[in-house]
DNA sequence: CAGTATCCACCTCGATACTG
DNA sequence: CAGTATCGAGGTGGATACTG
């Protein structure tokens, strides 16, 4: 895979891009940049792992500090983000249970992204939010 | 809303995480964070933006440039993205009918953002593909 | 506390056909 | 070329109830 493009210059003088930026052997797997986005995309994932970029916490902790989330879905997306190796999960055998859940090193690596992220989010967010109002004037 | 935490020191001596870090007055909005990712979320919006960041395209010329993308849903994607304000469309009134796509300003500071995770995520494609696969061999 | 199981509403997306 | 319209499959996520 590869990130890059080639601009040509038409006849007219108007500069043009021709080939892919991203371009995948297999466009199917989408150069593995869908496994990240996807773990992005689902509607808790960055919430639980800007969560843990603070530290390790406990199953209920992360449900109290994610606000709306489910317990189903707290699970699912915590299992989700350990399958992928961002997260570790250890179980004390005590009672009643008490599992810890932190982030891997790769899971931190991908912090400062997700803090960019909401960050720019928030620098942005009432531009957006005019950019739809005035969209949906005009329509 | 706050990007932050508070640490505590148990009388045991574990440090935890008390507050959310991320708390919004309005927790249904969330910050405006999903805003930005639901536009990073869906299938396309992605590479849309990451081929754009290289120039000025047109309709066609986007389709083929992200494989697999339908008519529908690149029509669908480009709408969002310019509701949104990241994307600027211009109708030249030809026959055929020709119309470009360009990021605005906005559009391009976002861009970093996203080659930043194309980058993390083609730089750790193995190692979640391999975490995967000792989870699912776990299990 | 930390889950699992089930059911269901919704929404996204793909395929297909048609239009200016 | 650049769309719109319609339909239908599939997946995501919420509510609820139950368990070790």
């Amino acid at each position: 895979m590869s990130v890059g493009h080639t601009e040509v210059t038409t006849p007219e003088g108007r500069r043009v891009i021709t080939d892919p930026v991203i371009s995948c052997e297999t466009p199917q797997d989408e150069c593995g940049v869908r496994d990240v986005l996807d773990r992005l995309g689902d509607k808790w994932s960055v919430y639980v792992v800007v969560e843990l970029a603070a530290g390790v916490k406990r199953f209920r902790q992360l449900q109290r500090a994610v606000p709306g989330i489910s317990q189903r879905m707290l699970t699912l997306t915590l299992r989700r983000l350990e399958r992928d190796g961002l997260v570790d999960r250890t179980v004390y055998p005590t009672v009643p249970a008490q599992v810890e859940y932190e982030l891997t090193a790769m899971g931190h690596s991908l912090t400062h992204l997700v803090k960019a992220l909401a960050d720019w989010s928030i620098g942005h967010r009432d531009a957006i939010a005019q950019a739809r109002r005035d969209w949906d004037a005009a329509q």
